[in-house]
DNA sequence: TTGTAAGCGTTATCAT
DNA sequence: ATGATAACGCTTACAA
């Protein structure tokens, strides 16, 4: 194999008769400044360019003590809902010119922590994470030692941390108001993981809104612990094996909805008629179902955009002002939800 | 804001009234190589432990000319064929110990030129690149220095580089076969990015089964230039109005069926009765539709572990023997194709 | 207008 | 069994 022989400032420098300083100042357009003859400059330019010269980042980064890098940790990449951030992520960190490293955690606080650990090391400047969120105290010392960080979706109740998630309350809260006007009253919540903090928001504002409604929550109606699909179908058979009575269910993401109308279909109900659903996160395919679903749509271009535009914020200044965005969620009025009698309830407003 | 002091080798290197060489050696686990008491490694490792020290990796990379980073340049990373290929690359690497530092090029080749040399100024080891597919020529250099890497999905006939990918020609031959199989004739092609080898192999594969059958291919059946769902709106509208006697779309990806099936909804159609589909790359919510729709699935977790495994095979070997890898599309029946007659057609045996 | 030299944090080589 | 030193490729005072 050919020997790999890369092409540094030296290399410029020794062809030219020059110190590498001169190579590096014209390299970095500080040429005016140190009043670098124009013949040099043209004689260097040409040179690097010639020699194809690519500036080695990592000694760069080492001597500037900046990596120009950031680190996201996501607990699923190939759930469209992260992927969405993770593209977002990445296109504004480019446009300030810095890089991405991408580590998934597989939902597991194990593979965060160590995540945590390998992109400090790696010295990233600052990190996006989108935690596991049911513990949270391997992330403490990055409060203890300020390093800059922004928490997405899932944050951590008793860790101080700059986030930016969904309303996630009120727009469970505004899904619920919208069934109970559409005369429901019997309504099962399919949950996520119980413990993170978008579950337990949506949750909160679903039995708020029922209970602003003067519906009694029957606790025993709130089922599942995950937001994958599997527990959507789960939870719907055994749910309407054993309460015939719910009209319509609430599902907390869109994947548990998936599951849940499998299950519909196959006891034979048809969604929009005998049962109403309504999910969270809106994914293209949801339209074009049969009957197109309902959602409460969550804006994670915004989200990724916001999180990278906090770290930067967090980066520039000194004085680290914590700041936490809720975004406001989408309702998407589509067609599986039945309205089972004509006249509305009285208009419900959110508590918080 | 406190003085953001890192521990270095130094620093416990000092603590204990040792050199940095020690230190190291005890850290990197060379004690008993350098025989070193077992009374320093404990108090460098306690004291390492007590400073919560994390070697800096910017460094070691710079002295062991090793970066244990490899990127991955992907066309959108939302979109979730990608994604699921991306998060098997993150696994796959992160059981070797390397990172990845992700790009997504959104669909543009000067941003993917980009992305190539901002990599390799980032000393990654190796590149995973899911071109554009358009162009190769900025991508011959990294051929001429065999800098290592493999192509994934959409690879570069002009191009000689080791690459995985489905088998799209069988798949799509396969599929084309099936509805003959169910006595269609007039079939329309939805393709995706006409240069792009994905969609160049599914046509052909389309166009041979037909020949195999004796069904002269009626090229202007062959409509669409994006794999988004817009374009599968788009033409099978027009194709429709155009073309009333077509009784099959072959969509290929899933996207594009996403577009038809809203066509054809609006057009008062029922699919698996009025008009069949079938398409490209299967996803959970497919199953779901109604009816529920058929696909030739791709292996994208497979494809993803098996491009890093054939890029560690180039790191590892002096001897590049380049690999070409073809995985074997899944046909999944499922309800959304009807059978003309019922018949069978005689079998077909692909030509490649 | 350009060169010299120190240093970023690590590891490898050669001493002792 | 441990230490001193050079080097990885780059930037930046400080010289000249």
């Amino acid at each position: 194999m050919a020997k790999k022989t890369l092409t540094t400032l030296q290399t410029i420098a020794e062809r030219l008769h020059l110190s590498v300083s001169t190579v590096s100042r014209v390299l970095n357009g500080k040429s005016n400044q140190y009043r670098i003859s124009s013949r040099t400059q043209q004689a260097v330019r040409d040179m690097a360019c010639q020699l194809d010269f690519k500036p080695n980042q990592l000694a760069r980064s080492l001597r500037l003590r900046k990596t120009q890098t950031l680190g996201l940790v996501i607990p699923d990449i190939s759930n469209p809902f992260f992927a969405q951030i993770a593209r977002s992520v990445e296109i504004e960190a480019r446009r300030h010119r810095y890089s991405i490293i991408l580590c998934d955690t597989q939902e597991s606080t194990e593979l965060e922590i160590e995540s945590v650990r390998l992109l400090r090391s790696r010295e990233v400047e600052g990190l996006i994470l989108l935690p596991v969120g049911q513990q949270s105290k391997h992330l403490t010392n990055l409060q203890t030692e300020d390093f800059p960080v922004v928490i997405v979706d899932r944050f951590l109740p008793d860790l101080d941390l700059p986030y930016v998630a969904s309303n996630n309350y009120r727009g469970a809260y505004d899904a619920v108001c919208y069934l109970v006007n559409h005369s429901h009253t019997k309504i099962a919540c399919l949950q996520g993981l119980p413990g993170t903090s978008p579950n337990e928001r949506r949750v909160r504002g679903y039995l708020d809104a029922l209970q602003a409604h003067n519906i009694a929550p029957d606790l025993d109606l709130i089922r599942g612990d995950s937001y994958g699909s599997q527990t959507g179908y789960d939870q719907t058979r055994q749910l309407l094996s054993e309460k015939v009575s719910v009209t319509a269910l609430f599902a907390l993401s869109n994947l548990i909805a998936l599951g849940a109308i499998r299950a519909l279909v196959e006891l034979n109900l048809r969604i929009g008629e005998d049962i109403s659903i309504l999910c969270f996160d809106d994914q293209p395919y949801l339209a074009y179902m049969d009957p197109p679903i309902t959602t409460v749509d969550q804006q994670n271009t915004e989200m990724g955009r916001l999180a990278v535009r906090l770290l930067f914020e967090q980066l520039a200044d000194e004085t680290i002002e914590k700041k936490n965005v809720l975004l406001p969620t989408k309702f998407i009025e589509r067609k599986s939800v039945k309205n089972l009698c004509l006249e509305r309830r009285n208009k419900c407003t959110p508590k918080h």
